[in-house]
DNA sequence: CAAACGGTTGAACAATTATTCAACTATTGT
DNA sequence: ACAATAGTTGAATAATTGTTCAACCGTTTG
């Protein structure tokens, strides 16, 4: 079904309507939810989650991390801006190096979480 | 670079081999990568993050969800099964609905924690 | 200054994935 | 038993996204 606004409706008859009001008022709005989503999307990838534990701890050139992972600069260095753009690793340069390592503790904080509820 | 086993491999020349070794050992295996980073995947979407929020609390039928999300029930039915599958969500038939709700209290802990990072 | 190396970037390609559509199952009410 | 409704599902389509490849920039060294 597709309402006057082209956007798609529930054709359901029998509603809880009143339940759907309460809950209308208590979500997030759109743009939270789409900073949210974005957020976990940058872990929803194994190499950009490697590079992650990579450079947790001591810094790493995007040679290292190419040669820890077993990929191609070029593929760590597309990854490695994503993760910059989204804050969650700083960078140093040095000479010819450019040396990477995580922005703060929380990124370590959330993938612990994560960790637990796969564990158990 | 492609090495013997067509795996990409770094070609540069000036490495920092221990460091490399020493984090080798420290990395978490193959398969926990692709754990967490599928896990992630999962709130990875703004649809489902939109679900979560919405059964959060009360349990809401699909019917009310689709509603609630302007989404049809197909689309909201296909989420809610990726969710079942990684156990986010618990679900209880009640004649003709279906009613969901999240798992447990992690899922709330670690969007939580995310909302944290990203209102900093 | 030129060559070499570390790193970045854009375009192309391949793979993954969310939504739509139509068909289907199961349950309820007449 | 039949019609109607809630929900699920598989295939097709469209959009997103990760890796490769080649070209490029910046720094260092001969």
């Amino acid at each position: 079904m597709i309402n006057e606004n082209n956007i798609p409706e529930c054709e359901c008859e029998e509603l809880h309507s009143d339940v759907i009001a309460k809950k209308k008022g208590a979500m997030p709005d759109q743009n939270t939810l789409y900073d949210l989503s974005d957020f976990f999307k940058i872990f929803g990838d194994s190499t950009r989650m490697s590079i992650l534990f990579a450079i947790d701890g001591e810094p790493l050139c995007v040679c290292d991390i190419a040669e820890l992972l077993g990929m191609t600069k070029s593929a760590v260095s597309h990854q490695l801006k994503i993760l910059r753009q989204s804050d969650l690793i700083k960078y140093r340069k040095s000479g010819k190096n450019v040396f990477y390592t995580l922005a703060d503790d929380h990124v370590r904080d959330i993938i612990e979480k994560a960790l637990e509820h796969i564990r158990e």
